[in-house]
Parts: C-alpha cells; structure tokens; sequence
DNA sequence: TGGGCAAATATGGGCGTCAATGGAATCGCG
DNA sequence: CGCGATTCCATTGACGCCCATATTTGCCCA
C-alpha cells in the first residue's frame, strides 16, 4: 500500500522547528513524484493540507474551471495559491512548517500526520485527539438516529 | 515547482524604495524569460497584478474576446494596457514601485506578494490580511450552507 | 524460541551558502 | 556640478546540507 496515505504518525520537532515526514508517507511522496511538500492551510480546520502533485492537481483542477477574473477565482486562489507553501524536504526527509502554518495549526514542539488517501493533514496532537474524538461521537450519533438500518455499506463503514 | 507562483512573502521597502521580489519568484519569472516586471493596479481590489509573460497573455486573451471597437474593449484596455507599467529589475532581484501604484494599494514601508498560478499579486500587508480573512470566510459560508457533501466542485459553489 | 545483530528511522547539532537588507560608490541626465 | 537613479559591496540572519547518535524494527541464526 505505497500509493495512499493512511495511518497516522506523531513526531516531534527538534530546536530548530524541524521535523520528520513519516517514512511511509515520504514512500508514497516518492511515486508521486515530487520536488518539495504542497502544504496549506486548511480552509475550515485548524489543520495543514499537504501531498504532493496529487494535491496540487486537485487545486490546479478547481481553479481551471474558473474564470481568472471571476470573484470564485479570486477568492479560491487567494487561500489555495497564496497561503500555500512549497516546502523542501532535507535529505533525512525533515520539513520545517513556516510560523504561520505553525499558527494556523497551533503548532509547538510536535505534530500528528494524518492520511487521508491522495493527501494527509498536519495537526496539534491534542488537537487532532479532540478532532477524533468529535469525528467518532459525530458518527456514533448517527448511527444511532439510523438505528439497524445503517447496514454497513461501503464507504460507511468507518471502521 | 518552479512554474507557478505560490505562497506569500512580505518584504520591506528601503530608504529608496526599493523592495526584493521574492526569490521563488524570481525563478518563475526566469522560467517565463521577463525582462522588467509587468504590474497593473487591480481592477477591484486595493492591490496590484504582477508577473511576466503569462500574465501579458491572460490580458491580451481577455481583451481578444471584445470587439476593438467595443466599450468593453476601450475600457479593459484604458484600466490594464493604459496603466500597466514594466518595471526595472536591478542585479538583487529588487523594484521601484512608482507613487501612482503605491498610492492605489496604500503600500508605505511593506509589501505582501501573494502567489496565484500565473501571476502574483502585491499588497499592504495589514490588508492583504484583511482580505485573506473575507475570502476565507466567503468559501466557510459556502461550504456551511451546502453542507458536509461539498468537495468544491465548481457547480457547488454558484452562491 | 530467545538472543543478538543489522537496517531503517527519528532526532540533534555544526557549518557553509544564499537571500534580504542597508549603505556606499558610481553613472547619467539636467 | 548636483541630484536622482543604478550598480556594487557588506552585514546579518535564515536555511540547506552534511555528519553523528539513538531508538526502534525486523531478521537471522544458534
């Protein structure tokens, strides 16, 4: 399973804000093709996007269907192309998350990869233990609504 | 990732004036083979449109679709031909932004270069933050109304 | 089956290089 | 000759690369 990011990881980053891309992420990273890690923002989490030009293709993909001179255009290349980073990969496979990604993600001294198939997310590890934890009882609360007719059908199950 | 202009970076202006181009994006200018920077002031925002030879085509292919001797025409032509200015690029990579396009971004001592693909924008600082925060806002109020099922597709975002 | 050896991964630190910035020197037009 | 503009040079600080260490993982073999 080298071509989707799945699992997650917590490193820690050391004394100069440095930190190691999971091995196997950095496998998948490497069929992808890459020169550099896409990361951005998260739009509406306080988490990081990242991937290599799977992601970026997604994004290249919104945009083209746009107009340049649209408000839509605008308002998605202002939070995609201008909050993202092109982050180098050192030759240990370390990155170093800009001050401001840091603070959108409320970064200190150590982060939680999260895969999430074509890319993964960089979180807080408290943080993303609460997104979790939100994320289950978000679903335990559904499952319960739908009571035995939630059945398990694929793409469901979430377990 | 030499070929797009991405990320933001804000640099001071000297003494002079003067103020350095981001050295990413000094690359993708190299790539597109500029001589001088071609900047416009934005024809809605407080901000002004810069970039090499793809931004010159992005403008000569919206004025294309006009009939030359249409309203449209005369006025995209006056706002981008006419106002557009190709400034000198010294051997450190720097530029002089002359008084008229300060003045219509209310540049002062600080510029925020902002990435969008093909060209890049420039900004005060303080607003270009103020103008990240209603573009990002503008796409949570999408997404929040269209709900959890929003994967950006361009249909989806009509409102 | 248990021990230990080897490979891979995460982490820490030193040092050279480059970019951003400031200021001095030089050029050029008036 | 003078003022502004352009080029040249110096400083500073950040970042990239290299090497060292450690901790883990998995493999091999007795």
């Amino acid at each position: 399973m080298t071509d989707r990011f799945v699992s997650n990881f917590t490193n820690r980053l050391d004394a100069k804000g440095r930190v190691s891309i999971p091995a196997s992420f950095r496998a998948v990273l490497a069929k992808d093709g890459y020169e550099g890690l896409y990361v951005h923002p998260s739009l509406d989490l306080e988490a990081l996007d990242a991937g290599g030009h799977a992601l970026r293709a997604t994004i290249d993909d919104i945009l083209s269907r746009f107009s340049p001179f649209s408000d839509e255009w605008e308002s998605l290349s202002t939070a995609l192309n201008g909050t993202s980073e092109v982050l180098k990969v050192d030759p240990e496979g370390r990155i170093m998350l800009s001050g401001t990604l840091r603070a959108h993600a409320g970064i200190v001294d150590a982060v939680t990869f999260v895969g999430h198939g074509h890319k993964f997310q960089i979180w807080e590890p408290a943080r993303f233990q609460a997104h979790l934890e939100a994320a289950r009882s978000r679903l335990r609360n559904v499952k319960r609504t739908l009571g035995s007719h939630m059945t398990m059908t694929p793409g469901a199950t979430g377990a």
